[in-house]
DNA sequence: TCTGGGGTCCTAGGACCC
DNA sequence: TCTGGGGTCCTAGGACCC
């Protein structure tokens, strides 16, 4: 696929903040924190968003609760109410189909369009895109960041550039000197580990990456990872919109009121999951074929066991019973404390989407 | 100041098959 | 004494993302 395209991608500004802030404007200008609360009482567990009041005062993603209550005891802490999210995220998705024949939703709050065959050239395209800010703005009274570019990789780091309320446009000329001052984590895919190796080798910018040859990042980083991030550096990615096909795995996972090594605790702890997890198999009607159980210990180190059946399963019963197998197993081969467990199913089958025959 | 919960994708080694 | 090559599936772990 030739970076012919021009291709949008749309994230909401601090999302679960902002809807909140929709729900409650006595909150507007406030700094509001989304929080999930570990249920080991008190301000025990994680801030999951924050809006920018909050983000003045250093509070953001990822920091104990109980850390973001020093740095501002005066903001309003809120638990996540994901059904209510998830609700305006549907209306959000609604609105660029609307707007686009192609939308891959990445996330509950971000979404690619390829609007190729919808505008002439860039300066269309950021018509367009202001066109479905002010759609977004006023049917669901939420503000988001655009970015346009001719591939994804691009399109969304343009959308981080200026935020929030931001519209940002590279065209196919620009993207190697909007690239180039960059810091490696910028792109997608290369996270804290990758950096920190990325760092030690004296790169430190997405242009600095750039000048690696593929064998020097082959050779460090692997075949697949080193030859994507030549190509990455240089803004060349070749991945379609593709709407998603479904999901892949089904989870749930929970923080235990204590660490605990009590196969009775782990036990009924399954159990309860087991329940949530077939509940949603059967809201989507899907089977599945493996069974995973997950421990994290008191490290923080996730471990796993997981058993793959001879034919599709898709009752509540055999989730519960081969978790339960797996959990004995895992006790046995790790006589560590669990501070939380987590069950997932995989390797669906049933109703799979299907397929768009609109193309052909 | 103690650290949530939901995912996707990739890798490596071993089993197994032709 | 030396002993192919390719493919798929499964398990466990890791990096990364929101």
């Amino acid at each position: 696929m030739p970076d012919n395209r021009i291709i949008l991608h749309v994230d909401m500004d601090y999302f679960f903040a902002q809807c909140e802030e929709r729900e409650h404007p006595e909150l507007k200008g406030k700094p509001v924190v989304i929080c999930v609360y570990s249920g080991r009482g008190g301000d025990s567990g994680a801030v999951s968003t924050s809006n920018y009041e909050a983000r003045k005062f250093g509070i953001k993603a990822g920091i104990p609760i109980s850390r973001a209550k020093k740095l501002n005891p005066d903001a309003v802490f809120l638990p996540v109410n994901m059904e209510l999210y998830r609700s305006i995220s549907d209306d959000i998705m609604e609105i660029l189909r609307g707007f686009s024949d192609i939308v891959e939703q990445e996330s509950i709050d971000e979404a690619f369009c390829d609007i190729t065959g919808k505008v002439a050239d860039f300066d269309e395209a950021k018509k367009l895109a202001a066109q479905i800010k002010d759609a977004i703005r006023q049917n669901v009274g939420l503000t988001c960041s655009a970015g346009i570019a001719p591939n994804k990789l691009v399109a969304k780091i343009a959308s981080d550039f200026q935020k929030p309320d931001g519209l940002t446009v590279v065209k196919p000329e620009e993207v190697r000197t909007f690239l180039e001052p960059l810091k490696v984590t910028d792109l997608i895919g290369v996270g804290k580990k990758t950096a920190e190796r990325l760092n030690e080798l004296g790169i430190n910018t997405i242009g600095d990456m750039s000048k690696l040859s593929i064998g020097e990042l082959v050779s460090e980083f692997g075949q697949a990872k080193g030859a994507w991030m030549k190509q990455a550096s240089q803004g060349i990615d070749t991945t379609p919109v593709q709407e998603r096909e479904g999901t892949e795995q089904i989870g749930r996972i929970t923080t235990l009121k204590e660490d605990t090594k009590d196969l009775k605790v782990i036990l009924d702890t399954i159990d309860r999951l087991s329940g949530e997890v077939s509940g949603k198999l059967k809201e989507r009607k899907l089977s599945f074929r493996s069974v995973t159980f997950i421990g994290i210990s008191t490290d923080f180190k996730t471990h796993t066991k997981s058993r793959t059946l001879g034919a599709p399963a898709k009752d509540a019963g055999t989730i519960k019973r081969v978790a339960n197998e797996l959990a004995r197993d895992f006790i046995v081969q790790y006589p560590t404390a669990l501070r939380r467990v987590g069950l997932r199913v995989a390797n669906f089958s049933g109703e799979k989407s299907q397929m768009t025959l609109g193309e052909f």
